[in-house]
DNA sequence: GAGTGGTCTAGACCACCCC
DNA sequence: GGGTGGTCTAGACCACTCG
């Protein structure tokens, strides 16, 4: 462990648990260096993880504040980012998943171009439903390259994509591009999510890559509106 | 101008411009280093400013590599971030605005909690339709303490309130923590946006922070869902 | 004027990739 | 083994805030 991250999750922890209220000034970064026993620009960099956040605010002259969020702005962007695939976002409720389709196909050219390979190359084609505590909560299209994350199974499907490349495969996520949107849900999909009556899906496609530069995953996931949200903090 | 952010800007250019084709491998940091007649660390820190805009990825022992992603991206992203008003997002383009709505009032209790204030403090409370080259685009609901942002005006509203704060208040935006959702338009903003049949909207809810940790904005815009989307980039 | 965070340096060592 | 970016240091100076 870093020595930055290190600090900037005791920080975090303090502010968490509330022994930093609302509003309040942090130790300063001066204090914090004699306190860690590290150089000032260590200790910046920690509390930029937490700016980054959004949690706090420093003030040039001044010094560091907490920012008072809503707590579940806190939990959800947290200190892992809006990261990780359905699974990891949704802890401590019971996530279920229905495969509806997993094949094998040439990619559309729209989506061969996103993924950087040729419409001649293979793509896994999944469409999956998630469920949360038993109720659909949104439905996944996804397409991946055969040959950038082999060995899909379908118990691989079952359970998290996303744990397959980290710990079976040892790939590491870096980045997705996200394009979020409002729509109607097809027919199919208002059976898929158990919709009835007039009620608008919450669009997600999103390109991921790994740490390696790879594009390795275009999906769209499409979400009941009535029980989902996209939590984003942008710093200035 | 500091450093980093010059080198950052110049850097963006090379790609923006074409100079390095997406896959390429950027300039040493080392070379940069002589180039700019800087230190590591603060090519490090410009080179970082692009991974964080997701142009580009770092790769331990190998070097920097541009993603190559689609265009529309870089744009909407790009060296700003997704940031700023209406106005600014839709440069190139005619922005006319309605005021529809414009008050001052006390917050609700949830309104007061977000912004910081009490339920006793007064807030503008405006209602505003944006158009894009003549047609309606959005309706944004904003309410802001008059404590924190005096001298909002008729004329104002017309243009961009973002200008006013910070060209004339000097005052400086330092982030907003977004909610993004999907819903269907009430019959008035059905009127509103001109919408017949069956059309969501794409609502962003923000609370907007200044430099110094106030909050100065809670506004939602509630967005034709077939003329907009909301675009992120978010890294591990 | 005293004190805050912001930027920058020159140099060190480490983790990792590729040959 | 040679070269990449990642982390960290100790110290300097600057921009800003506040009393």
């Amino acid at each position: 462990m870093n020595k930055y991250e290190q600090i900037a999750r005791d920080i975090y922890n303090d502010i968490a648990s509330g022994k930093y209220e609302p509003g309040s000034q942090l130790a300063l970064e001066k204090e914090m260096c004699a306190q860690y026993g590290v150089s000032r620009i260590t200790v910046k960099r920690a509390v930029d993880e937490l700016v980054k956040q959004g949690l706090v605010v420093k003030r040039r002259g001044s010094g560091t504040f907490v920012k008072g969020v809503q707590e579940e702005d806190v939990e959800n962007v947290g200190m892992c980012g809006q990261f990780g695939g359905f699974s990891n976002t949704h802890q401590g409720h019971q996530v279920s998943t229905d495969v509806k389709k997993f094949e094998i196909v040439h990619p559309s050219p729209e989506v061969a171009e996103k993924l950087k390979i040729s419409t001649e190359d293979f793509v896994y084609d999944i469409i999956r439903i998630r469920y949360l505590d038993g109720r659909p909560e949104n439905v996944e299209y996804t397409q991946m390259p055969i040959e950038v994350i082999p060995g899909i199974k379908q118990e691989v499907l079952m359970n998290s994509i996303y744990n397959h490349i980290e710990n079976t495969l040892k790939l590491q996520i870096q980045s997705a591009h996200r394009t979020v949107s409002a729509d109607m849900p097809t027919e199919e999909e208002k059976e898929f999510l158990r919709i009835e009556g007039v009620l608008p899906v919450l669009q997600v496609a999103q390109v991921a890559f790994l740490s390696d530069g790879r594009p390795f995953e275009y999906s769209k996931s499409r979400h009941r509106a009535d029980t989902s949200v996209f939590r984003a903090v942008s710093i200035h």
